[in-house]
DNA sequence: ATAAACCTTCCAATCATGGTAAGGTCAATA
DNA sequence: TATTGACCTTACCATGATTGGAAGGTTTAT
């Protein structure tokens, strides 16, 4: 199976797939006779791992972590869920994070009657 | 001032300063008989106003936006406003896409019992 | 035969920031 | 006065994840 074919079954770009071979994330593909970088089911269910990871918003260093347990067969389900949960508290500090930015925002535009005069609270916070 | 004292007063990094001027986002800064840029109690202001737009989270872009706006005394309010409010749709939009993230993913670590066992269904989602 | 659609490698850009290296300047101290 | 250390200058390189393009080789279909 060419790059192409890989990239569209898998839902990740050919781009991506060389990157990922490049920094190490994935192993160097085999090649045909004719130089083309040659993929079975089973790299395309590897693939299909990665981008289903990346969606999750794991990191490369993570993902990472995660395609070994996942080739281990006797891994050991903690350290998989402490990726995950080490995750879950990325993603709830980052939402803490711009929830409050966007409360802020949003009281200081609410508070701006947004109309031809130039008085703002807006730029008056930002200003300050 | 120099460019050190500048940063400490706005709490804009001196390697930032450089950086906003090179790409445009402030104007060229005076430089004194040294060679050394030199800011005033204004430019420092202005500094900070951009430290801050940063800690909302405002693209580069907004911020030049918001700077023009925030020179011209005589600016509606609504163009101000409207910034703003774009700006809380987008926060909106990546709150809203992380909690969802969040919650799958903390729905699939509640039922990884997270033991010496090798199951997961954590590992078997991404698999899928 | 030729054109389109692939593939290859290499290089550059994004955004905001930090680091570092090589060199000039200024202030205080031995 | 000489030196030291703390500044400043410009010019690169790196990050993370991704996209874009150029230049050139291969395959496939017309």
């Amino acid at each position: 199976m060419n790059i192409g074919e890989a990239a569209a079954a898998s839902g990740v770009s050919a781009k991506m797939i060389r990157y990922y071979e490049s920094v190490g994330l994935l192993p160097e593909a085999r090649r045909a006779g004719n130089g083309y970088r040659d993929y079975t089911d089973q790299d395309v269910h590897r693939l299909r791992f990665v981008r289903r990871s990346r969606d999750f918003g794991f990191s490369m260093e993570q993902i990472e972590a995660l395609l070994a347990l996942w080739s281990d067969r006797k891994r050991p389900s903690k350290d998989v869920k402490a990726i995950a949960m080490t995750h879950v508290a990325e993603l709830d500090d980052k939402i803490e994070h711009l929830r409050a930015l966007r409360n802020t925002l949003s009281h200081l535009a609410d508070c701006c009657h947004g109309d031809h005069r130039p008085d703002c609270p807006i730029l008056e916070d930002l200003g300050k």
